[in-house]
DNA sequence: ATGGAAAGATAATTATTATTTATAATGTTC
DNA sequence: GAACATTATAAATAATAATTATCTTTCCAT
């Protein structure tokens, strides 16, 4: 029962008439007849009554042209829903970023969803120097981290520098001010983030090289608690700028840069090299690249 | 997008594995390749992930699958609707009788009901002159008249004899006899169906012929009615038996032969002799045939 | 009835399509 | 990076469906 000896069916019943049907499919006459008498004979029912020229349908062939009628509606059904993904009006998007990088992930996300706001965006939390295998794992489809990665079958485009900015309370004697020295920050006390991140060997180094003590009074995992124990005045600390750009913009938090501080890291967005990445998550990337 | 070709989609899906799915299929490996990339080509679209040797599916993969497996359930759903039919679970058997001939049928319908109960049974009031024409239009697939049909294109079976009977109410004079000489009949009122039937002609004559008065005071065209009046002592009527056997056997009416009335009439089952029966008429009619 | 036209069936041939065999390329794993 | 496994590709073969040609049947008209 295949699907052209179906259509086939579909024909003579509508056209009434074998040698009709043939024409409307492009076929011979015979080809119809062949066509037909294969389906009665997998089958093992006629489909019509040749004893009319009328082309009039047996119960059998009225059951199966039921069924041919559906077949073909579902096959019609599933090129539009291939070509529904193809033009965004559905799909995927799968991203994998940790505390940090999700931030920059934000406005990217904002203009994808004005745009195909039918595609779903799954994000999910990934540590970091996790991401790249579970890009390889096709857990996900893409990934933010802040490092060019090592593995060669994970491609990567730089897409945004982060770069880290001292938060202090908006009631802080240093609020208000463009930038600060180290050796101004001796007299603070720090709130630290105790996740394994590159910036921290680089903050400490700094401190020591101008020779400034570094008071760290909390460490806290989370970015968020960091940020709330600053706004209340309880300390202050160095954030990538990324995750307190909302706070400081809407003045619940005051932003300085540090003068020696100015190490910067670009994120990176990352996929397989050799992968398929969904149309949805092709769009995606694109738009990420373009939005630097 | 052939039938075939989801098959192997769906193959390759399950087994995670071209390979394998080859084996499952009793297909060679570039076989299933190759059908693979057809459809890929076909819609436009990778359907696995290549990178991958778990086989993994691609969105519009996904998607396809789903519409597959959708349209194979159909397939085998069309299979098993069409041996349904052969094997009586579903299907339909159109009847046309007429007022008198329909009685014949009523404990074939109940047999045939007893022993196939999910076969509709369509029986429509049929003219009986016009019977072989809806016959031969396709309009029904059997009929019942009372006479052998001339159309050489029409089969016939003799399925019944009908033989007219001398109705009378239980309260009449004739109720409780066997038998009534048309003599006298003379001094009874007859209540006459004025349908043009075979019988009429026969009946007049046959009165005629014993020089007795035949006193028609009422015609009707409803059989119903006229066993009704009858009931009441209206008058009395000759009727095919069998339309009167059901009132006679409860007592709400008297029936009589007319001794010089043995005129019999076969009641045939008629059908298309080059058509195609369905399964159910057939089995319908082997059964009216046997229970002669 | 009889002959002709039209529709469908059948047979043989041709064209098309799918499958196999053989081999190459690619990816995975240790 | 080598060995293994998996998939892709090419050419040849096999299988399947189409065409052409012909025949049979049915339907109409005379």
């Amino acid at each position: 029962m295949d699907i052209h000896e179906l259509e086939v069916l579909i024909a003579v019943a509508e056209e009434k008439s074998f040698s009709r049907a043939a024409k409307t499919l492009h076929r011979t006459q015979p080809a119809v007849s062949q066509a037909i008498s294969r389906l009665e004979t997998e089958i093992g029912e006629k489909l019509f009554d040749r004893s009319s020229k009328d082309g009039t349908l047996t119960q059998a062939g009225e059951v199966l042209l039921d069924y041919a009628q559906q077949m073909l509606n579902m096959r019609a059904a599933a090129q539009t829903a291939v070509k529904d993904l193809r033009e965004l009006q559905h799909g995927k998007v799968t991203i994998s970023a940790n505390e940090h990088t999700v931030f920059y992930l934000l406005p990217v996300i904002e203009e994808f969803k004005k745009r195909h706001p039918l595609i779903k965006i799954d994000v999910r939390r990934g540590v970091a120097s996790r991401i790249p295998k579970e890009i390889m794992a096709r857990d996900v489809e893409l990934g933010v981290i802040s490092f060019k990665p090592a593995d060669k079958f994970v491609r990567s485009h730089a897409v945004s520098v982060d770069e880290l900015v001292l938060i202090v309370s908006p009631d802080h004697a240093l609020a208000g001010k463009e930038s600060v020295s180290i050796k101004d920050l001796g007299i603070e006390t720090f709130i630290a983030h105790n996740a394994p991140s590159p910036y921290r060997e680089q903050v400490i180094s700094k401190f020591e090289k101008h020779s400034t003590k570094l008071n760290i009074a909390v460490e806290m995992p989370s970015l968020e608690a960091i940020k709330r124990l600053v706004e209340l005045g309880a300390g202050v600390a160095l954030v990538p700028k990324l995750t307190a750009q909302y706070e400081i913009s809407r003045g619940q938090l005051a932003g300085l840069a540090v003068k020696e501080m100015k190490f910067e890291r670009k994120l990176h967005i990352v996929y397989r090299r050799n992968g398929v990445l969904s149309h949805a998550s092709k769009v995606f990337l694109k738009l990420a690249t373009k939005m630097v």
